[in-house]
DNA sequence: GCAGACAATATGCACATGCTTATTGTCTGT
DNA sequence: ACAGACAATAAGCATGTGCATATTGTCTGC
């Protein structure tokens, strides 16, 4: 009686996108070392480059990070000259965190190759396929924790 | 200068597969609790229940597990009756790992719970779109590391 | 029969992560 | 001016993971 009651035919969704993720990242680490950038500096980067951002705590929740263990990675972003963090005058207590044209040009040539990589992979699929999956990928990946339920 | 040069407009993948992934697990993960499972030992029911596995090693590899602490999850399924592990007669070295009658309940009890979350999520989808992203997460999810370069 | 290979197991190190607490400087409401 | 709140920072703890090593029992080729 081989799955003839109901149980879907397809692997959990997060039993391939775990791999898939794992994957990705696994192919990003290389290309962000060339540019010298870890995974975390990189995502504070792409952060920074929408639009600058008022405190480290709100740019730490907004990337998923621990705000506590960011500090490092931007007093070592700002010692390269890639983010700014400047003191709020109208509140001294807060940093003003932006990125900086040099961290810009390092963020887009980092980019450029992981988005060559992406292209390669997802080269081998119809285009329909490929633009529905990033559509959609898009959609769930934005979507808040509470949705899943 | 807004990115009319060929950056094209969209997050990377892995940008948008990691938050994603942690959504799901961290969907699943309470679903799981109610059955007793933790996520490694869900995985390697799953695994089993494709077809018996000959050793401990292929089994952690094939899960992405790390099979030194693969060891007492199978310790602890094996103590519930959930899986079996037994020494292989033509070599004593190799135990056998197959799911027990009761571990198959458990893995469908199990993963019935976890469908209804992801029909839930998915049903806000038009149905075109979930089928093709389901169809390339499985084509994606399933290739060999060295595909991705 | 013995050396070398191999499976399962235990253990330890290094590292990253999530979480908590404490300190310092600064702001805000009263 | 002062108490309480808040941002950044440092430091600590428990946990989980990847990686390496060592031990024991077993197999295989010579």
């Amino acid at each position: 009686m081989p799955k003839l009651w109901g149980m879907p035919d397809r692997p959990d969704l997060a039993a391939m996108a775990a791999p898939l993720t794992r994957a990705l990242m696994a192919a990003e680490t290389p290309i962000l070392r060339e540019h010298g950038l870890s995974m975390w500096a990189y995502a504070v980067l792409l952060r920074l480059d929408e639009r600058p951002v008022r405190t480290q705590a709100a740019l730490a929740e907004s990337i998923g990070a621990d705000k506590t263990r960011i500090i490092s990675v931007l007093d070592e972003l700002q010692r390269r000259g890639l983010i700014e963090r400047s003191p709020d005058p109208a509140d001294r207590r807060v940093r003003l965190l932006s990125i900086t044209p040099e961290g810009r040009r390092l963020r887009d040539a980092a980019q450029a190759g992981i988005r060559r990589m992406e292209e390669r992979l997802l080269s081998r699929l119809p285009d329909d396929d490929k633009e529905a999956f990033v559509r959609v990928l898009r959609v769930l990946s934005a979507l808040p924790s509470q949705e899943f339920r």
